[in-house]
RNA sequence: GGCCUCAUCGUCUAACGGUUAGGACAUUGCCUUCUCAAGGCAAGAAUCAGAGUUCGAUUCUCUGUGAGGUCACCA
């Protein structure tokens, strides 16, 4: 029997922090691995030395732990025996040599002694005549035998049309102005990343390349190396590009792209940003829009994989992320908002934060007006939470519900006073009764502001019931005689 | 500029060549206990344009337009 088992690799260089359109390519890559039972590596393309930046792989490490994206084989795992998944060391290097040899020995490399000034001047020229600059047509005729330290070049022997076939695109092709002579191996005795992932590709035995369309263009040159090596193509899978917000570009470092971490650090759940991103540019064609991570990857499927590209869209992701908030058991979602409040400076000064009734009884009220963890800090800078763990201050001015004169406002607080001395257990019907009869607004507004000191606040009975009865009698009382 | 690719509501998207072009986010309105939030209900909102094929095009073909990608000893 063929062994058809998926490989797959997610590919990044090591030249700073993650994007979400980074992760969005890997994580296509990393379903269809889980979803077929196959293999899911971990690559690190750090061939180049000059833009290597230091901490990027820890980086990318801590980014794909948050969102649970696991890996079979690369950083941390596979050991000495899996090459070229860390980091090219020197030994490495052999293998990138071993298949150079085989393309100069049939005549598909050569030396390139072109100076830097030349290639200038070369491409210059090009340029002014308005023709696309193509290295093979300043081919020299008589190269020298290549050594390192020198480059090596790629020789494109047939000019020709190529086509090939994407599992999202179908057919593509593209004329022979798409190929040219590329550098294999730089001077510095590195392979480029053309060369390198052709190489890495072949020895890991990975079935499904999925990428980015900037990769479309020079698809071709791959191809020809793929035929100079007698090697077999992997399926090219090529993944729409997510965009930024507003705009149209490819996400990318320069237009603003923001760090996958950084929504780690504003508390959005990774199952979350799982379901987001893979809806980006693929969907099962049903009406789900919310998966677990299982789920996705049992339906997830590169036949349907979208074609162009998909903007960025936070605010549907903040949607997302609090359908998954919901499905958190409530007694652990609400252990996250005690201990977010009580991380609070602002919050955990008051001595009424000890109180834990209080704050479990805040939980829910805090939990409607999130869709992130992070929001409960700035419901905190905003003041919004305050007043359940210390009487606020009141503008008497704003105690009086639309054009309700002071002393009417006055006279209903005392008679919401009486309610709440009266010891009648059902202080609630009682409110609302009284509501009824004087008006809505023209009782549980001034009832509401006299709690909360706040315009927008909860209802006066939820706040009734979370501040007890003693305490919503002491602010009642200091409202009526602020007025 | 050459080459390549893409094109459905503002956004993400669904629709064997036959649907009142569907859903979701967002927006707007209404309801629910005054305000806010949450929730419920409802509304507006799209097939880039022009030809062709066909009894019938969102769907197939061509042209145009627009957008994106790529033309490195970067990946």
């Amino acid at each position: 029997m063929q062994d058809t088992k998926v490989v797959t690799r997610f590919a990044p260089s090591p030249t700073g922090f993650v994007h979400t359109g980074n992760i969005h390519t890997g994580l296509f890559a990393w379903l269809w691995a889980r979803k077929n039972g196959g293999k899911f590596i971990l690559r690190v393309e750090d061939t180049d030395k000059k833009r290597e930046v230091a901490g990027a792989v820890d980086y990318l490490r801590d980014a794909l732990h948050w969102l649970e994206i696991d890996w079979d084989e690369g950083i941390d795992v596979g050991g000495p025996k899996a090459p070229y998944t860390q980091s090219l060391r020197i030994s490495e290097l052999d293998i990138y040599t071993k298949y150079a040899n085989i393309l100069i020995e049939n005549g598909y490399a050569y030396a390139d002694t072109t100076t830097e000034e030349e290639l200038d001047l070369l491409r210059k020229k090009a340029e002014e005549q308005k023709k696309p600059f193509l290295y093979r047509e300043n081919r020299p005729s008589n190269p020298p035998k290549w050594k390192p330290g020198i480059p090596l070049r790629f020789k494109i022997k047939e000019l020709k049309r190529t086509v090939w076939i994407d599992a999202v695109r179908g057919e593509l092709s593209a004329g022979p102005e798409a190929l040219d002579d590329f550098i294999l191996i730089k001077s510095d005795g590195y392979p480029t990343y053309n060369f390198a992932h052709i190489v890495d590709d072949i020895e890991m035995g990975i079935t499904h390349v999925t990428r980015g369309q900037e990769f479309i263009s020079s698809t071709p040159n791959y191809i020809a190396v793929y035929e100079a090596l007698g090697a077999a193509q992997p399926i090219y899978v090529t993944v729409p590009h997510v965009m930024g917000e507003g705009g149209r570009k490819k996400l990318g470092k320069r237009d603003g792209a923001k760090d996958v971490l950084q929504y780690m650090k504003e508390g959005y759940l990774p199952d979350a940003m799982i379901n987001f991103l893979a809806l980006m540019g693929w969907n099962p064609g049903t009406e789900q829009e919310i998966f677990s991570r299982e789920e996705l990857i049992e339906i997830f499927d590169i036949s349907k994989i979208q074609k162009s590209g998909a903007q960025f869209n936070e605010e549907k992701l903040d949607w997302l992320n609090k359908e998954h908030m919901k499905k958190i058991p409530e007694e652990e979602r609400n252990a996250k908002i005690k201990s977010k409040i009580l991380g609070n400076p602002e919050i955990s000064k008051f001595e009424t934060a000890n109180n834990q009734n209080l704050l479990e009884k805040i939980c829910p009220t805090i939990f409607d007006r999130i869709s992130k963890w992070s929001d409960i800090d700035t419901l905190i800078s905003d003041g919004e939470l305050t007043y359940y763990f210390t009487a606020p201050s009141l503008d008497p001015e704003k105690i009086m519900w639309k054009k309700q004169s002071k002393d009417e406002a006055r006279e209903n607080l005392k008679k919401v006073l009486e309610i709440f001395e009266s010891g009648n257990a059902d202080y609630q019907s009682s409110l609302m009764e009284l509501a009824e009869k004087e008006g809505k607004g023209e009782v549980l507004w001034p009832t509401r502001y006299a709690l909360s000191g706040k315009e927008k606040s909860p209802d006066p009975f939820t706040l009734l019931n979370i501040l007890g009865i003693n305490e919503s009698k002491t602010r009642i009382k200091k409202a009526i005689e602020s007025l």
